[in-house]
DNA sequence: GCCAACGTTGGC
DNA sequence: GCCAACGTTGGC
C-alpha cells in the first residue's frame, strides 16, 4: 500500500465535505507530476487530506476508492481523476508547522514541492502523523483489513 | 495583499 | 530550443 497527501482549500472542497458526500471524484488535476501519482494510485491506498491556505494543517484520512480514469472535464485525455472516500478523521488536526518542525516530517516531500497538489508520503512519515493526529495506527489499520475481509 | 517558487506560453 | 513574460499556488 502506498500513502499520498492531497491537498484543498477547505473553502473549495473540505474534508467536512467530503465525509458529509461519503465520496468524491478528485478531478481537475493539471499538473504532470500530481497526474503520474494520480495514475499510481491504487483502491485501498491512504491520503492525507491537507487543508491549504486556510488552516493549513493534516484534518483526515482518506481512502482512494477507485483508481484513475480519464478526467470526463478534460477533451486532451491528457488528465485523470481518481475517487476518494473519508477514511478517519484525525482527532487533532495536525498543523503545517508542527510537521515543518519535526525532524522526520521536516522533510516530506510537501515542503520541497509546496505547489504540488498531491505528493507522496513515505510509511514512517505516514505513520508519525497520523500519532500526532491522536489516532493508533496500528490498530485503525487492523479495523480496515478487517473491514476488508 | 505580498511575493517566492515554479510551471506554462510564446516570440525569436 | 532558449528564455522572458506571465499565471498560479499557497505560505506568510
Amino acid at each position: 500500500m502506498k500513502y499520498w497527501l492531497l491537498k484543498s482549500e477547505p473553502f473549495k472542497y473540505a474534508w467536512a465535505d467530503l465525509v458529509n458526500e461519503g465520496k468524491t471524484n478528485w478531478d481537475g488535476v493539471r499538473n504532470y507530476q500530481a497526474r503520474n501519482y494520480l495514475k499510481e494510485m491504487i483502491p485501498g491506498d491512504l491520503a492525507l487530506f491537507y487543508h491549504s491556505n486556510e488552516g493549513k494543517e493534516v484534518v483526515g484520512i482518506a481512502r482512494i476508492s477507485a483508481p484513475a480514469i480519464p478526467d470526463p472535464q478534460d477533451e486532451s485525455g491528457k488528465w485523470v481523476m481518481i475517487e476518494v472516500a473519508p477514511w478517519r478523521s484525525l482527532k487533532n488536526p495536525v498543523s503545517l508547522n508542527a510537521l515543518r518542525t519535526d525532524p522526520l516530517l521536516g522533510k516530506m516531500d510537501i515542503f520541497r514541492q509546496m505547489r504540488l497538489s498531491v505528493t507522496q508520503v513515505k510509511p514512517d512519515e505516514f505513520e508519525a502523523i497520523v500519532a500526532l493526529g491522536g489516532l493508533d495506527f496500528e490498530s485503525e489499520l487492523r479495523h480496515k483489513n478487517e473491514q476488508t475481509h
